[in-house]
RNA sequence: UGGGGCGUCGUCAAGCGGUAAGACACAGGAUUUUGAUUCCUGCAUUCGGAGGUUCGAAUCCUCCCGCCCCAGCCA
């Protein structure tokens, strides 16, 4: 009796064991309230779906819980609309829907600039005029205590008017900065005396030219939590540190919600890397073709390259949450997608190396369709007519002249299977005089063996996929490779562009495939039997010039068996 | 050498004082008109190390070792 199997028991990781411990004794009321709070500094990563998920996951499995997106817009000189749309695009595309409006910590300023002068008033900060420079000099070291700076002890209204001139505009950037007033000898660095606002003479994305001096992240975050009645503020390790700073605000501030910040650890994934700064170095030194590039573990570049949201969403499932830190082998995303495109994905042939055969018994001219399923184990699935006709293409891998005893494909005086078609026998091999290279093949078929058995039962192991030359359509195929061949392209601080893999893109230009495919919409993703799973390449694809990506391939477990010899 | 974290199978990861889940990987085998899928089977006497507490420890205590993060007017 075959176990029911209920869906996947919802994660029981440290982050949602908190979240049903809390409810139990219930804290905020019951409430369970996240975000989501990219900045909008660059495209969002698989890395950011682990986190998208973790955040809009609890949102759907606690009972009212929501989720708001929030983008964390406090430095205009690095953010741009273009991510705003970009990550809008993602998460939707994920599938999750966030909790009203879409948020900006920008909508945020005037409020958090009363909140600043309320710091001010109780003496909890300080206009600072040290240069960058000396404001570093004063912090002191990981070992040392820093000191005092000569401005804190300045006048609650010299700051406010400091404070309001700052706002003015009557300062350049760099002139002066407000800072916490916290301990200048904490042993944690982010507690002596944070910078809360600088100044920056910049045009912001939406609110324009109306602040000349910006918050930073760490005043910034806890109070935009705060008001939007966050109950668990879930981030990544290294913001561990800044906790304390967090609930130092908030606790100053007597705001009325203190939500709980939680930490977990980032993902890294082996074989690429996974901060924003290094894929932007990617794309603008030009090693990759763009933020959608289908080598790129960004979320358009995985969407472009054929992986479906239902693939990520299982990923970010499987890895879990936890504290420690990890690097998840890509085979395990790679598994994910299989999993679900096995499942989707509609079966066709497709030759990415075409090796001509010439069917000496088939009649000359005669064209003949074989009808084939479209997924051999969902009939529901509908089936596809194939053209037939005397000469066809094979994957030239699936010859061999002096095959080894465990090859079950073709080979002289072979007879292998065509899918859903005939049996064929190799009876002669046509080489190039000059260069010996195999130009095409000849062989016989059994007409008794019409749709891939023969009256006789006799058993071939290896069955082939095939095309026929006269109405296949030519296609390009691009094949990708690991970005990277170091595990770890980051490890020991070395530059990760020496081991960028030169051979992350292949593309064959004169691969053939089923006629049908000329009608396939753009990202759509097939089965190329026995080769792997490809999708219509979005943005270049054209139905008199067909192009493909490879998103993964099948399992091989024959190439690993000819390998190990 | 200051502070904050983390160490359970090759890789992730449950476990929260009662005698090591699960996934991926790997190795066998069965079925197969995809060497795919599916299906069985196997895979930590042991939880970074050493002591201690306890009838009993991965779980509690002590010490040690290793790894990660922090000195942006970035987030």
């Amino acid at each position: 009796m075959k176990q029911t199997d209920a869906e996947p028991v919802q994660g029981s990781d440290f982050i949602r064991n908190t979240i049903k411990d809390d409810l139990a004794v219930n804290k905020n009321q019951g409430r369970v309230a996240t975000r989501f709070p990219p900045e909008p500094n660059g495209y969002l990563h698989i890395g950011h779906a682990k986190s998208i998920c973790l955040n809009f996951g609890i949102s759907e499995e606690f009972e009212g819980a929501t989720c708001n997106l929030r983008f964390d817009d406090t430095n205009p000189v690095k953010e741009d609309v273009e991510y705003i749309d970009s990550i809008v695009e993602d998460v939707t595309w994920l599938g999750f829907s966030w909790n009203g409006e879409i948020r900006y910590a920008s909508d945020y300023f005037e409020t958090l600039y009363d909140f600043a002068v309320q710091l001010i008033k109780d003496g909890k900060a300080y206009v600072c005029s040290l240069s960058a420079d000396e404001i570093r000099e004063y912090r002191g070291t990981l070992t040392e205590p820093g000191k005092d700076s000569p401005y804190r002890n300045r006048s609650v209204e010299e700051n406010l008017d400091l404070f309001k001139r700052m706002r003015n505009g009557d300062f350049s950037d760099g002139a002066h900065i407000l800072r916490a007033k916290i301990d200048m000898a904490s042993p944690n660095i982010n507690l002596r005396d944070p910078a809360i606002y600088r100044i920056k003479k910049a045009e912001h994305h939406r609110t324009g030219d109306a602040w000349c001096i910006y918050p930073m992240y760490d005043y910034t975050h806890c109070i935009s939590d705060a008001l939007e009645g966050i109950t668990h503020s879930l981030c990544t390790l290294e913001f561990e540190d800044h906790r304390p700073l967090y609930d130092w605000v908030l606790d100053t501030l007597k705001t009325p919600c203190h939500p709980q910040q939680i930490e977990f650890s980032r993902l890294n994934l082996s074989y690429t890397v996974m901060s924003k700064r290094k894929l932007l170095q990617l794309v603008e030194e030009g090693h990759v073709n763009g933020w959608d590039d289908p080598r790129m573990p960004t979320i358009s570049g995985l969407r472009r390259r054929g992986y479906t949201p239902t693939a990520i969403r299982n990923f970010c499932r499987r890895i879990g949450i936890s504290k420690k830190d990890s690097r998840i082998d890509m085979g395990v995303l790679e598994e994910c997608l299989r999993d679900d495109l096995n499942d989707t994905a509609l079966r066709v042939m497709g030759v990415l190396e075409p090796l001509k055969v010439v069917i000496r018994n088939y009649p000359e001219g005669q064209t003949e369709t074989v009808e084939l399923m479209n997924h051999p184990l969902k009939p529901e699935l509908g089936t596809r007519n194939v053209p037939f006709s005397k000469v066809i293409y094979i994957e030239r891998s699936d010859f061999m002249e002096d095959p080894p005893k465990k090859f079950f494909r073709l080979g002289p005086g072979k007879e292998v299977r065509l899918r859903g078609a005939y049996y064929i026998t190799c009876t002669d091999v046509v080489k190039d005089e000059a260069t010996g290279e195999i130009k095409e093949l000849v062989c016989t078929h059994d007409p008794e063996s019409r749709g891939g058995g023969t009256p006789d039962g006799r058993k071939v192991k290896g069955t082939i996929h095939w095309v026929s030359a006269e109405h296949a359509c030519s296609a390009e195929i691009r094949l990708y490779d690991r970005l990277f061949l170091s595990e770890n392209p980051e490890k020991g601080g070395a530059d990760f562009r020496e081991s960028l893999n030169p051979d992350s893109l292949t593309i064959i230009r004169d691969a053939r495939v089923e006629p049908a495919l000329a009608n396939a919409k753009p990202g759509t993703v097939f089965q190329f039997e026995r080769q792997g799973y490809f999708c219509v390449e979005p943005r270049d694809s054209r139905a008199e010039a067909l192009v493909f990506n490879r998103t993964v391939t099948l399992k091989d477990t024959w190439a690993k068996l000819s390998q190990e010899g």
